[in-house]
DNA sequence: CAGAATAGATCGAACGTTCATTCTAGTCGA
DNA sequence: TCGACTAGAATGAACGTTCGATCTATTCTG
């Protein structure tokens, strides 16, 4: 009958992004990328994406939930570049590292992405939570990189200062002119672990 | 005449900022960090800074003109701040230090500005000349922490991971939620410092 | 299977608003 | 009276969004 009969189709139908949203998702981010929040006009969006005017509003309710769509997308491609060949099991030291490399590959190899977050979280789209932690998944692996007393194997700073270091220092080194090779930058990374752990 | 008659006035009439120029870049400013980039129109600008709308090109020939005359003057303050108590012949530990505490007393006492910087810098404005080491100031404070094998003091990483290592990082610091102590931004520039720095 | 019906996707012109900028007329202190 | 200034109206461009029409594909009916 309809619904066994129709099986085959099943789950093209249910296709959760239309070839169209997609296409004006990735043109948006490519915009904004561009151009800039500002000057990123529906019109222009509207012509890079193949898709009219009106259609878009079909897709998202408004410009701002657009964005924040794009954002979302943006957000969980991070996510699994960051805990790629990650587990929980490993050793703190070899999470870090693997977790800096990782941070590093994201940098560098998605660079439309870093560059709209870079512009999104300094914006008033987001009321200043940078995504971080929110995410169980991250919360999990950061977990080892506490001060000792509260449980961790770092060094007594405060965890915000450790967050800082960890976070801020692979960031700030991918975001330099220059690419690395993998080796230096687990040389980096190492460095950076010398000077936070205990003994 | 004119420029010779005005004697009494000549200091004030070539008074690069006079108190509307300075009342407007300040609105401009809070109304960015306020309301971001686009969202700052010209209207609510001359409500808040009690000028004209018209008088405002008295001054500035256009919106993006004034904008990047905000960005000058922010740069202005931020390496004022981060060169204070600074001199050329400093050990390089300690200038290390001290910039490290300059750095994280601008990013705590200087929100506002931070928070237009990290807008300004992330937008098509500025086309991402990051305004480090245009600033021939800036470049001479830089000239040590460089890796040894260049004449520096610092281990043999390439130049760029030393300063994404050491500019970064007080940075990163400097955005966490929490206020720090002097003492605790100290411990962690040393911390840094004994991890870059050779023996 | 033919054909009517339905629902969703798509279009592009048009609307109403807002914006940067200009302009006009007037105020006030020197 | 002059020059710096003001309030605010006028302008034209650009913008986000809406709307009715059309086109497409699937489902229903007989």
């Amino acid at each position: 009958m309809l619904g066994a009969g129709a099986a085959d189709f099943a789950g093209d139908v249910r296709m959760e992004t239309s070839d169209k949203r997609e296409a004006i998702l990735e043109a948006m981010l490519d915009l904004i990328v561009e151009r800039g929040f500002h000057d990123a006009p529906m019109s222009v969006l509207a012509k890079r994406s193949g898709a009219s005017a009106g259609v878009i509003y079909h897709y998202f309710p408004s410009k701002d939930e657009l964005i924040r769509a794009v954002y979302e997308r943006v957000k969980a491609v991070k996510h699994e570049v960051l805990l790629k060949g990650y587990s929980q099991d490993m050793k703190p030291r070899e999470a870090f590292l693997q977790l800096a490399q990782n941070s590093y590959r994201f940098y560098r190899m998605h660079r439309r992405e870093v560059r709209f977050m870079d512009q999104y979280v300094n914006s008033p789209f987001c009321g200043d939570g940078t995504a971080w932690m929110e995410d169980p998944n991250a919360a999990k692996v950061l977990w080892w990189f506490r001060p000792k007393k509260k449980g961790g194997v770092l060094k007594d700073l405060p965890q915000e200062a450790i967050d800082a270091l960890t976070q801020g220092l692979v960031q700030s080194l991918a975001k330099a002119d220059k690419g690395f090779s993998a080796e230096t930058v687990r040389r980096v990374a190492e460095t950076v672990w010398e000077a936070i752990a205990v003994g």
